[in-house]
RNA sequence: GGGCGAUUAGCUCAGUGGUAGAGCACUGCCUUCACACGGCAGGGGUCACAAGUUCGAACCUUGUAUCGCCCACCA
């Protein structure tokens, strides 16, 4: 016997261990059946589960678990991303709570194998997480970026990638985290709004040399002009005017004209440096005229490109201070080394007004860099980095898009990856971290007969290969001498080795690169890194292409247009057909949940608290397409209490010996209402595989919602129970089965969205089923072999409709539940009056009536109800309330009355009659028709109430 | 600055040319033999606004307003 009600904390953990021991989650392996894989886009190894996971991998199992039923080899291949910067932070983190040495004194290898350690003991506890969540995937296959494998595959991507062209090194801005002391991707920057300053600053005009600037009142006309022998710069970030090489001023900007050619005198460092014209500067912006640091902002580097001005660093590129070898050249005083940037600023600021150069200062709102797991600022920053060229692997990753070799779903988001795509920059994928692929390139002394690969070609000859030893043969080649891999942890190489006859080095050091790939370097390889690429395994040949990806929208760039560039490349296929972008997970207010707000929920509790069927079942009735998800405890219990439903429902089989049946011959069965429920499942599950099919998960879950409580639980049970009950054991056997069979499909159907409630009441359910059958996860989808049966339908809806209209005119007229009343059918003809004597018990009892009289004439003392166009039925009432019988007469009549006068005017407009198709018009006149009728009954009925 | 999306019942959202829908919340009744995590019956909307196309517009077109998000080099 079932119990009241399902405890998810007690059966998931044990269903789950189940399922894994038997191996449910590998792939069936049938070399007949169609292949369906998805690899998880692969959770920080630092992760715990958040919201946006458990929808995410909440929609992959309902995919996986969908095609597993239907019969597919089905893999969905698990694992955890290294997570370079995340899990650097995380074990510096420990480390300095146990007051332990830094990672700098500590040193590269040994903080290395300290990660390891971590992520042995700590790491990828969000698997554990994404089994409480049910996720069905292989966990016998789980990878991890750093694995060897998988790190092999990063390395031939590089390598091949450079032997191609198609990565290089390159001395541009890139953007510096401070905090994190290590270059960043464009992607990985936030702009954010805050409330900042412009500092107006006079840089004294050099020379001698003097203008005319106009002079404004206070309505902005200009009144005259003054002279001026400064000319006045707006700056947000004032200590950057250490590094300015030149100040620029527009064409065309009258004011300035004749300043262009001069120079000003840099207060503070005494450097000259000169007015040039150039587009960029905004006449409407500021004070018009802007200075130029080119080494530590986009646009000034694009603008000192275009003028030839110098590029001078004024910050260390250890931390973000005044310091640096280029400091010396830009004449920077001594008092201002070694000072944090926000310092220098102050100091700047202090500078310039004790000499009363500082104009005024103006409170703005900026929009600031910040690096998105840092949230410090970033700073521009000239540096040595290796480069994608995005550019060129993009074109075949738009191409197959346009083509559609991949669809995005919702096909919206593809116009979001052209855009991105279109338009990209090149990808800065080193970083100055210690975790991560360490990138396999040496650096030797430069040769004057050749230069290196490198765009700018520095001071360095680069050998890229995929082991120390091979980039020592290429050395060797390449130097004709000794070469020795120079010791780790050491910057820089020894160029500083005798030259030879023939200008040629007799001995040479190389020095590997010190820096790692940025963690979204191997994710975009994962699709086949982790079936094995580079070798080719039957697995890779088996799963990838993979069918679909699912994430969310803000994963696109990061992942999944990489993902597209890298299998396009050395695959030569798109890695998946459908990418399907899921909303974000909002708070019931709308907002994004995050930590720092408070709003977060955490699904763990919520799974806790309501289980994991209720969690990845709300999550799915919301999940539209293009919309985002607002979540809330509340739609979560409503929710399991769905389940609840469903689980009484099975007790109600229970106890009724609805058991389950071997099969079910569909033609023999007899009763209207079995046939009528199996045309109802019949729609089912053909919406709910659509509905998946699809990506339409909210249509999905919504039809089996409406089905299984509305449908089966609220008619299909109550209509049956006088069947169950009564005599006819021809029909109770019948019924027996039908009720057993709808209930099973119902929890395979159900089974993807609430894969434990389902399962558990499969296996408690197991009474004359067989044990080979297995469990639920492992049973064919139900299939569209039911029966559509038109007349039973009718039949069924008419007693549902005539139940529905008695009992709200007894609610109206205040009748009490517990009265049972006298009914009538008048003259309604001898096919109604057969049909509700089939279903004369149903009616009785779910309409509450004593009994059911065939009649000719109207009793006496009686409300008539008409129901449809054709019957008159009525109820007979000892104490009925005649005024909220009138009322709800005349409030009918009226809506009649308004329905009929506009339809009637629309039938009586020529056009419509003439345009409209006929079908629509016949439906218009036939509404009429039926309205006019039922007016005419409804009148009748009125009128024999007021002689009561 | 560019792009995308949203605006339908108190709330969350379906509905893409033919009589405005669901869930939750709300109101009333009901401890009826699966379920009070329940049942039955209700109330509640000029479909943001304006113009246009059409016999007919929540739906198509254009514009406006408000909100949200993404991208973009921080004077």
């Amino acid at each position: 016997m079932l119990d009241q009600r399902f405890d998810p904390a007690e059966a998931e953990p044990r269903l789950y261990k189940a399922w894994e021991t038997k191996g449910c989650f590998k792939p069936s392996g049938n070399p007949d059946a169609e292949v369906y894989s998805i690899v998880i886009p692969p959770p920080n190894v630092t992760g715990v589960l958040h919201m946006g996971h458990a929808l995410n991998n909440t929609l992959q199992d309902i995919l996986i678990r969908f095609e597993r039923m239907r019969g597919k080899n089905v893999l969905w291949q698990p694992g955890t991303d290294h997570a370079g910067i995340a899990t650097q932070m995380v074990v510096e983190r420990q480390l300095a709570e146990e007051g332990n040495v830094s990672r700098r004194d500590m040193g590269r290898d040994a903080f290395v194998a300290r990660v390891w350690e971590w992520k042995e003991q700590s790491g990828g506890s969000i698997v554990n997480q994404l089994k409480r969540l049910g996720a069905s995937c292989d966990w016998s296959r789980e990878r991890f970026t750093m694995d060897e494998g998988l790190s092999k595959a990063v390395t031939k991507v590089f390598v091949d990638l450079y032997n191609k062209g198609l990565i290089y090194r390159d001395k541009r801005l890139v953007n510096w985290d401070p905090h994190f002391q290590t270059a960043i991707s464009d992607l990985e920057v936030d702009q954010r709004e805050v409330n900042g300053h412009y500092w107006h600053l006079r840089y004294p005009l050099a020379d001698g040399v003097t203008y005319e600037h106009p002079v404004k009142d206070e309505d902005g006309n200009v009144t005259g002009t003054e002279t001026r022998n400064y000319i006045i710069v707006a700056t947000s970030r004032p200590e950057t005017m250490l590094g300015d090489t030149g100040v620029a001023v527009h064409p065309e900007d009258e004011r300035y004209k004749g300043l262009v050619g001069k120079f000003v005198e840099l207060p503070i460092v005494g450097r000259r440096v000169p007015i040039i014209a150039d587009e960029y500067a905004n006449p409407e912006k500021g004070s018009g005229a802007v200075k130029i640091t080119p080494a530590h902002d986009f646009n000034d580097f694009q603008v000192g490109e275009r003028a030839g001005l110098a590029k001078l660093n004024i910050l260390s590129a250890v931390a973000a201070i005044v310091d640096g070898a280029e400091a010396d050249a830009a004449g920077i005083p001594a008092d201002y080394r070694g000072l944090d940037r926000f310092k220098a600023r102050e100091k700047v600021i202090a500078d310039f007004e004790a000499a009363e150069l500082l104009d005024h200062i103006e409170n703005v709102k900026i929009e600031q860099p910040f690096g998105d797991r840092s949230n410090v600022v970033i700073e521009p920053w000239m540096t040595d980095q290796w480069y994608v060229d995005a550019k060129t692997l993009a074109q075949p990753a738009i191409a197959a898009v346009r083509e559609g070799k991949t669809k995005f779903v919702p096909e919206n988001w593809e116009k979001t990856y052209y855009n991105w795509m279109e338009n990209i920059q090149p990808w800065c994928v080193s970083r100055q971290l210690w975790w991560g692929h360490r990138i396999p390139a040496w650096f030797g002394p430069p040769s004057d007969d050749e230069g290196c690969r490198s765009k700018t070609s520095g001071p360095f000859r680069i050998f890229v290969a995929p082991t120390a030893e091979e980039a020592k043969a290429q050395a060797e080649e390449f130097y004709k001498c000794r070469v020795n891999l120079g010791p780790d942890n050491t910057v820089g190489y020894r160029a500083d080795q005798p030259v030879g006859p023939g200008n040629r080095y007799t001995e040479v050091d190389l020095q590997h690169d010190e820096d790692v790939l940025d963690t979204w370097f191997s994710s975009a390889l994962w699709p086949f890194s982790t079936q094995g690429w580079p070798d080719q395994t039957d697995d890779l040949k088996t799963f990838f292409p993979t069918a679909t990806v699912v994430t969310a929208f803000d994963i696109i760039f990061f992942w999944v247009a990489r993902m597209m560039m890298m299998s396009l490349e050395f695959m030569g296929e798109v890695p998946f057909r459908d990418a399907y972008i899921h909303a974000l997970v909002l708070d019931e207010k709308g907002q994004k949940m995050s930590k720092s707000k408070g709003n977060a929920m955490d699904p763990l509790d919520l799974i806790n608290e309501y289980g994991a069927d209720a969690l990845r079942f709300a999550m799915s009735r919301l999940a539209g397409q293009g919309r985002n998800i607002r979540l809330s405890k509340q739609v979560v219990e409503g929710n399991r209490n769905f389940a609840t439903k469903l689980w009484n429902a099975a007790r109600f089989a229970e106890m009724n010996e609805c058991g389950a049946p071997a099969c079910i011959d569909f033609p023999t069965v007899e009763s209207p209402v079995n046939r009528w429920i199996l045309s109802e499942l019949s729609t089912c599950i053909a919406d709910v595989t659509k509905g998946i099919e699809d990506f339409r998960f909210n249509d999905a879950a919504g039809a089996l919602y409406k089905f299984i409580w509305n449908t089966f639980c609220d008619w299909y049970v109550e209509l049956i129970k006088p069947l169950l009950g009564g005599m006819d054991d021809g029909a109770k056997s019948e019924t027996r089965q039908v009720c057993g069979y709808v209930l099973d499909e119902t929890l395979k159907l159900l089974h993807p969205f609430m894969p434990f409630v389902t399962e558990e009441l499969w296996e408690r359910r197991a009474t004359g089923r067989t044990a080979e059958q297995g469990f639920l996860m492992m049973q064919q989808w139900p299939a569209f072999t039911g029966l559509h049966d038109k007349a039973a339908s009718d039949e069924i809806n008419w007693v549902i409709d005539l139940i529905t209209e008695i009992r709200s005119l007894r609610n109206d007229l205040d009748i009490p539940a517990g009265t049972k009343v006298p009914f009538a059918l008048v003259n309604a003809g001898d096919e109604i009056e057969a049909r509700a004597m089939r279903h004369e018990d149903v009616l009785k009892r779910l309409a509450r009536l004593e009994d059911i009289a065939i009649t000719d004439a109207t009793p006496a003392g009686a409300v008539t109800l008409v129901f449809g166009d054709t019957v008159t039925a009525l109820v007979i009432a000892d104490l009925v309330d005649i005024d909220a019988a009138c009322k709800r007469l005349d409030k009918e009549l009226a809506q009649l009355d308004k329905d009929i006068t506009s339809t009637e005017k629309k039938l009586a407009n020529a056009d419509f009659v003439a345009r409209a198709p006929e079908e629509i018009v016949e439906e218009n006149r036939e509404r009429v028709r039926d309205w006019t009728a039922r007016r005419e009954k409804l009148r009748a009925a009125r009128k024999g109430l007021e002689g009561l």
